[in-house]
DNA sequence: CGGTTTCTTGATTGGGATCAATAGGAGTGG
DNA sequence: CCACTCCTATTGATCCCAATCAAGAAACCG
């Protein structure tokens, strides 16, 4: 994934520390970013201050597309853990030579790729039920995890249950007691932000067949 | 907007009457399409055959972009009314020497419209309540009519109270029942699909005040 | 430690879903 | 034109999931 012609605009790097934000709604667009190590969550504030969560965002994905449709950004992300980020200059991007070609079309991916992630967060935020939602939200961490080569049954939630239910559209009162309701069943276990599944089968079929609702999460 | 390139490439066109689908998931991605005239829906369906509304498109719209990252469409698309849009050649483009600058700009700005307009999506679907949502949609249709120069105040739906419905995260007698209740308002009137918006403020602060949930008491 | 924040759990409410029935077009054929 | 059917929209009654209200408990942190 075009990994020569972003090494090497990507030189400068940013460490952010826990609660840090990297880039803010209304603020200029300069750089792309890729995710080093750690984590963020990035967040749309309405007029009235509400804010939604439009995503969670680990090792290797890209921030900052948002801006480019206005070269202002659409929203803002802040750092949930300490973290490190590759700046990518974006004008640098438009002007180079070599970036017609792969470049181009490594971005264009990663922006329909954000679409497609959108969509599903759509779909699930239109179709799904509270237990449903925080099975997909489950699953989507156990994939990613195990997409970065960390266990898929055992890791530890980088945000608050104010933020899960805030990014799934519940209440933090709602998703504590479907964890719960989880280990109960004998889904999971949670101490606090450590979570164990140990029955991912279980989460699925909650996720796609209870109450005739579904569909998983990216 | 790159109307030169685009007019270039754009020499075919696509009638399609109401219903017909332009194109749809799993299908090969091919093709962008310029809205000509004419009111489209497009469509994630799950595993389950359910189907999620994702967006409305009306003419100036481009649609497809969802094919860029796999080169298959991830949604498809319906005429809701009969339809003509113009067919971009996405392979003639990528290859294209113009195209390298002022349209690969033009492309990106496309794609991030795209994803800010899910984001606002996800910000209704996991903050609003039914009859913000409802108010929401309202302001968005009179918004679209009036930046296409027809009136703001005044149109006709292309979509039906279902497919308003699945759009919003609601079911559908509740979109009735809501459209009702604006409507002993006085906010609006509606027979059938036809609109009028009596009191476009009035719908404002439906879409950016909860009414019913700042109430301790009376 | 004590103060603060975050999380869990219980009791109750309420908004929207669901179930059900009616009304209103739109289209068809007589 | 009306009579008929089909489909969509409206309206009413009831139910249920998740929100809200409330109170502890656990973790965090100076």
């Amino acid at each position: 994934m075009e990994h020569g012609l972003l090494e090497k605009l990507a030189q400068t790097k940013r460490r952010l520390r826990i609660g840090e934000c990297l880039y803010r709604t209304g603020e200029g667009f300069f750089f792309l970013y890729i995710i080093r190590s750690g984590f963020f969550k990035t967040t749309l504030i309405d007029k009235e201050g509400r804010e939604q969560i439009t995503g969670f965002h680990m090792s290797g994905e890209m921030m900052g597309i948002d801006g480019i449709a206005t070269d202002i950004h659409a929203c803002s992300a802040f750092a949930l853990e300490n973290s490190e980020v590759c700046l990518i200059p974006y004008q640098q991007l438009e002007n180079t030579d070599q970036s017609s070609e792969a470049f181009q079309h490594f971005l264009r991916k990663a922006l329909s790729h954000e679409i497609t992630r959108d969509e599903n967060m759509m779909m699930l935020l239109g179709t799904m039920r509270a237990n449903e939602r925080v099975a997909a939200f489950l699953l989507y961490l156990s994939q990613s995890y195990l997409a970065r080569g960390f266990s898929r049954y055992e890791f530890y939630l980088r945000m608050s249950r104010a933020e899960i239910a805030n990014y799934l559209g519940l209440k933090i009162e709602t998703v504590s007691r479907i964890l719960s309701s989880f280990q109960s069943m004998g889904c999971i276990e949670t101490q606090q932000k450590h979570i164990v599944i140990h029955d991912l089968e279980k989460l699925k079929h909650l996720d796609s067949k209870n109450m005739t609702r579904s569909h998983p999460l990216s």
